[in-house]
DNA sequence: GTTCTTAAGTGGTCATACCAGTTGACCATA
DNA sequence: TATGGTCAACTGGTATGACCACTTAAGAAC
């Protein structure tokens, strides 16, 4: 049998989450005055503390806008968020996912991943190299295991992503990850042709041990393409499903 | 005269400062054990509740990891740290920036670039159209003055970001732009290049209102290049100087 | 040795008081 | 009219002390 781990949440945390989906999804509008803290204990029927703790949270997260002595206001998290964003504004109300958003993050993906190859292939240390060879040669012995090959696309994408040796990369990266990490079992069948082209890992893997810059650039975005088409291909047809009359989805589609 | 906002900080702002630093630096490695909350309010002389907001928001950064019961522990934010993170990478302990920081800033802002250009010119609406116009307008009235046009190509880049409609550009923007407005005064000059060059602005803006975005990518790349050439300049110079040995900076190289 | 118990230490929660900054109404003065 | 002063009523910020919940490891019991 597969038990999860219990999760726990402290009290700051629930209240840190239950704001800021509230923000996020826009059922407080930006410019908006929150209730004061002492306001909000009272509604929420916990201490002040755990409110203070949630609110400096959402102050970090670019969420709201703390004043002493002054209140507490929302902020356009659009124009104060970080990527971190990603992973909540992920999935609507309904629990369904937000086809905006994953379109966005494949779109991110298909314009950075050609370039963290084309930098891997240009500054990768003999370890990382190593490490490629492996993992390709992991997926070789997994070929037709969907899952297997997803975890290991992602696990060569981690590596490639380090040797590229670009801070910026690997924190934008960091988040990316997180939201395709919920995306998972949705995607394995979705991206299938791009998992099951070993050939084009094989392939990013020698050219970044050659130092061929080139080549690794345009294997890695004629795979990341396989990718996007498919993803845009269903966002396509759920979008046309909802409501005809155009091929990107015109506001927020979904999908269960 | 010209006087500035006199800049107040709480005291878990503080707290909180003192121990992203210590982290970030590498004062503190991953899987280090940080003192306990009682301890850290000793040795910081406050009280509990600003080291517990403190660390709250070390916490969710990625920066640390709190369990119950059983310690706080420090974690490798280069594996779950956020964008954001990038404005605190940018200056080194003595204050100087980090030219690998710099440098990985402007190479993803090289990859995003173009292809901003490319969806906003898909999916622009008028009102975007019209406020690109008006910015290259202005640009063109301030042909030579180097921090206005600065100024309006950050603006313009705001509007393209937005007009793109994808959420993971404009949250990785508002991390790039921060980072970027640390740097102004220094990337002034060495973007003068870039920032004179309003005609490119203009084919932007032009390739936008017709929905081009073929020609919208190349123009933007080709602006960008201007700019991230100049960079690389500069660095490999100031490698150069600091110790010979390579085109790039082999660790972290400084400049005042 | 293995297992159980227990004490010490950790983070989590709570209540209360008071300090510090902001706002707006009101008033005095020029 | 307009400027500045005063004050009360908010707001968030800091402090303290107590207790709860959880983890860990040392020691006791088998």
């Amino acid at each position: 049998m597969s038990l999860k781990p219990i999760e726990r949440k402290s009290l700051s945390d629930a209240v840190f989450d239950q704001l800021q989906e509230a923000i996020v999804r826009g059922r407080m509008a930006p410019g908006a005055a929150l209730p004061s803290e002492r306001t909000l204990c009272e509604m929420l029927q916990v201490n002040r503390g755990a409110v203070r703790e949630a609110l400096k949270r959402l102050s970090q997260a670019g969420l709201i806008a703390i004043h002493h002595g002054g209140g507490t206001r929302v902020l356009d998290f659009k124009r104060t968020g970080s990527l971190h964003l990603l992973s909540q504004l992920l999935y609507t109300d309904e629990g369904t996912i937000n086809l905006r958003v994953a379109r966005s993050v494949m779109e991110m993906r298909a314009a950075l991943g050609p370039d963290v190859a084309r930098l891997c292939a240009r500054r990768a240390s003999p370890a990382i190299e190593r490490s490629l060879g492996e993992l390709v040669a992991e997926m070789e012995a997994h070929q037709g295991d969907l899952p297997a090959l997803q975890d290991l696309a992602i696990r060569f994408w981690d590596v490639l992503v380090s040797g590229a040796d670009n801070i910026a990369y690997e924190l934008a990266y960091n988040s990316l990850r997180d939201t395709y990490d919920d995306l998972r079992e949705v995607l394995v069948e979705v991206l299938g042709e791009e998992l099951r082209d070993v050939g084009s890992y094989r392939a990013i893997a020698d050219a970044v041990r050659r130092g061929d810059d080139l080549s690794a650039t345009h294997v890695a975005r004629a795979l990341m393409e396989k990718g996007t088409r498919a993803i845009f291909q269903v966002i396509a047809a759920i979008a046309e499903d909802a409501g005809p009359g155009g091929e990107t989805p015109e506001h927020d589609e979904e999908v269960s």
